[in-house]
RNA sequence: GCCGCUAUCGUCUAACGGUUUAGGACGUUGCCUUCUCAAGGCAAAGAUUAGGGGUUCGAAUCCCCUUAGCGGCACCA
């Protein structure tokens, strides 16, 4: 049975963009799989905890559509899966560490280590714990609540094989590794220990998170078999970058998930540009359902160079679902989108014949509003001055209020005859049109949008002008 | 600094050691279409496959070195 998991920690404000990543391989996995994908969340820091941020990161996953099968809210079988409802679990595990042998108490002050580490600095050593209580073999009955942290005894000079899905087996050299603290001294573990606990716990079958874990999973490993445990297979995803090739980061993208849906990305496009990251469809396609995703999807595809996050590129794969949706569809979406995210609400049929119009036009559901803003009020700046253009909207007006059939048509085609009589420049007219009604040199189809707006509310427009 | 991972157009990537003058997509530029902006169509530019050594009849593909980038080195995850 696949078992995978995601395992944020409620440090940020949201889902990180990265994080959706990984959610998304989870759990393509495990539908692929018919596996079950769990949502565990890590709140083991007590520090920096930001209130909050567990329910934006659920929603936010659940905005995506990447519903977990089990997280803290749903339970299930191996429950609870929030960490900080599962202390006593680890307290008891630390300790059995002790009495085996892999494990020893520590009782340095954090003056102490700060010192150790300041010193080994200054000496060009790569700074570690000590090792200072590792044979002291103290006791727990000697020791007293919120005053020792229990460390990993590694063992010296010995080879740990991380057998990795995507990178085959990556030795690591024990003596590089720290005596790792596994409980903290407010009785908390520290991220090593829990997550080893609970993947074992929750029946993980596939440890699949980013490569920043790479250099920590043979303390994972001696985990394992200190416990005498089976090892689940580790996959190491690739680390999203910015731009710059660096680690993706607030500073120089906008990193939060629901940040890109604030904008008006549509889910699956997001999903659909992620799922690039690393992989391509086998046949090169570059857009494709989520459903097709799972079926061509395969984890050892996946290769491991750090793709650069290419925010234009997103912009194109989301217009390109707008383009592709069916219109009803667009108008629930555009509708959910200004009342979700504007508090406006929109009226349902205008949305609904205006988007024909810009369907073409726009890239994010927010540019919706750039375009057809005119629409439901009338313009009060002009991007165009039409002080000169009196005489010329006359005429206009006059032969706009002639018209029967105020269509689109009919508009364009009295527009011409216009411009014939008047001898006048298309270009320049229309455009001196399209600023009177919309108020913007740039906007969708113009004979359309009056259609749209009807005769009375464009001759009252004009008419504003003259 | 130490440990680890990686290296194909600006970016995402394709190419079971030989069908490769290294293919596609985004972006860029040009043309067509056009009342604006788009969308669409057609082109073009863009990679001596990081550099250097091997192995091989043959290397983007396998091996080694160098370089560069990234990640990790907390009582953070």
């Amino acid at each position: 049975m696949v078992r995978t998991r995601i395992a944020p920690s409620p440090t940020g404000e949201d889902l990180h963009i990265g994080n959706l990543y990984t959610a998304l391989i989870n759990w393509a996995w495990v539908r692929k799989n018919k596996g079950k994908f769990v949502v565990r969340i890590e709140d083991t820091d007590r520090q920096r905890l930001v209130k909050g941020a567990e329910e934006r990161i659920l929603k936010t996953l659940k905005d995506f559509g990447l519903e977990p099968d089990e997280d803290p809210n749903k339970g299930g079988p191996f429950g609870p899966y929030r960490q900080s409802e599962r202390l006593r679990l680890y307290q008891e595990y630390a300790h059995q560490l002790v009495e085996k042998g892999f494990a020893y108490y520590c009782t340095c002050s954090k003056e102490r280590l700060d010192e150790v580490r300041k010193k080994q600095i200054a000496q060009k050593q790569i700074p570690r714990y000590d090792r200072h209580c590792r044979n002291l073999n103290l006791k727990k009955s000697d020791l007293k609540t919120g005053q020792y942290v229990v460390r990993l005894k590694v063992p010296v000079n010995s080879k740990i094989i991380v057998d990795d899905l995507l990178r085959g087996k990556v030795e690591f050299d024990s003596n590089n590794i720290d005596d790792q603290v596994l409980l903290k001294s407010d009785g908390y573990p520290t991220y090593h220990l829990a997550v080893v606990i609970d993947d074992y716990l929750m029946k993980i079958s596939h440890v699949i998170r980013a490569e920043e874990w790479l250099s920590s999973t043979p303390k994972h490993i001696l985990l394992y078999e200190a416990f005498g445990w089976e090892k689940p297979i580790f996959c190491h995803l690739p680390i999203l970058r910015n731009p710059d090739r660096s680690k993706l980061s607030k500073r120089k993208n906008p990193v939060w998930a629901s940040w890109y849906l604030s904008q008006g990305y549509l889910p699956e496009a997001v999903l659909n540009y992620l799922a690039l990251m690393g992989w391509s469809h086998p046949q090169e396609k570059e857009i494709f359902s989520l459903d097709e995703f799972i079926e061509v999807f395969d984890l050892k595809d996946i290769h491991i160079v750090g793709p650069a996050f290419d925010p234009v590129k997103l912009e194109w794969m989301n217009g390109e679902y707008i383009r592709q949706s069916q219109n009803s569809n667009l108008k629930s979406q555009i509708l959910n989108y200004f009342k979700e995210h504007h508090n406006k609400d929109l009226p349902e049929d205008l949305v609904e014949k205006t988007i024909p119009l810009i369907k073409e036009r726009i890239k994010q559901l927010a540019d919706y509003w750039d375009y057809c803003q005119f629409f439901y009020k009338r313009p009060e700046n002009y991007e165009v001055d039409l002080k000169d253009k009196k005489p010329l909207l006359k005429k206009i007006y006059e032969k706009l209020e002639k018209l029967e059939e105020f269509t689109a048509k009919k508009i364009g085609e009295a527009m011409m005859e216009l411009v014939k009589e008047e001898n006048l420049k298309t270009g320049r007219f229309f455009q001196d049109l399209r600023v009177a009604i919309t108020g913007k040199k740039i906007s969708p189809p113009l004979n359309e949008s009056m259609e749209i707006l009807g005769k009375s509310e464009c001759l009252e427009r004009i008419k504003k002008l003259i």
